[in-house]
DNA sequence: AGCCAGGGAGTCG
DNA sequence: CGACTCCATGGC
């Protein structure tokens, strides 16, 4: 029997890692459901995902990929970036060279903001893997199929109408309620990514701040990974202990402009080494 | 069994 | 302002 083929969009993708990039704590949306194999969404977009060599390879369920989809993931995996010489720079710093070497193939990605406010509100006080698995309900539960097997994240306005009840199934505890409030206000036009790109960073910091389940590092996370705000640099609990423990001078000036992306790489070093609390006495 | 997790809200001083 | 408590859930 004949096998049939489907279209795969290969990205030039040199230096990226996409297992790293994924499950390094900045999106909750993908699954490797097959070794090696991604499927995840992102906004209206639906892709499974793997790497051959320096090269992402992108494959749908069904029909081909047209242009718009293979820039718009093109934008999504910052492949427009130079990552070589924002390492070079990160690397002058001993510390910031180690934690970029334990996983050199970390991107920053551009993710659709709702998608990572939802997220990052359901992130707080919570592990990855949990978080994924609540993602993963209130897609597949409220969201919108967007390939076969793969759902988008539900619309402002589909979660606005719902009561903390009908979202139990998430099992999502406290923070239901959040993405209600997270969904009224966005349906409302109280928070919208077009006014919230237009302003300063303490600004729109401020403003998301008024969404209940939303305290600085969840709006820190939201700018960072969200809107693409990458001088940003949330402060997680790994975050405190591996700024305590070893960058007593705080993130490195080498890394103005890109002070979240550096931390990125700070984070996931952290988080694999259990760095421990700096302890007193 | 208990501790912890990409925290935040509410309260008290 | 800071410190302190509670919050729901499940992996380890």
């Amino acid at each position: 029997m004949a096998v049939r083929t489907y279209p795969e969009i290969l990205l030039p993708a040199e230096g990226l890692d996409l297992a790293d990039t994924l499950g390094c704590g900045q999106t909750f949306s993908w699954q490797e459901r097959k070794p090696g194999q991604f499927y995840g969404a992102a906004g209206p977009h639906a892709v499974i995902a793997r790497q051959t060599g320096d090269r992402i390879a992108l494959r749908k369920s069904d029909g081909s990929m047209n242009e718009e989809e293979t820039s718009y993931w093109n934008r999504y995996f910052s492949l427009d970036m130079n990552y070589t010489s924002l390492q070079e720079q990160f690397c002058t710093h001993p510390v910031l060279a180690q934690c970029v070497a334990t996983a050199p193939g970390i991107r920053v990605l551009r993710q659709p903001f709702w998608d990572t406010l939802l997220s990052f509100i359901l992130s707080q006080n919570n592990h990855i893997p949990r978080i994924a698995g609540i993602v993963q309900r209130l897609c597949s539960g409220f969201g919108p199929q967007i390939e076969e097997g793969i759902y988008g994240f539900p619309a402002p306005e589909t979660l606005a109408v719902l009561n903390p009840e009908d979202l139990a199934p998430l099992q999502a505890g406290y923070r239901a309620p959040y993405l209600l409030d997270a969904a009224r206000r966005v349906t409302a036009g109280d928070v919208s990514e077009e006014g919230l790109a237009q302003m300063p960073t303490p600004e729109a910091r401020l403003a998301l701040m008024r969404i209940a389940g939303v305290g600085p590092k969840v709006a820190d996370c939201v700018l960072l990974f969200g809107l693409g705000r990458t001088e940003v640099a949330p402060q997680d609990v790994w975050i405190r202990r591996a700024l305590a423990t070893s960058f007593p001078e705080g993130i490195p000036t080498a890394a103005a402009g890109y002070e979240g992306i550096a931390q990125q790489y700070i984070f996931h070093w952290a988080r694999q080494n259990k760095v421990q609390p700096k302890q007193s006495d």
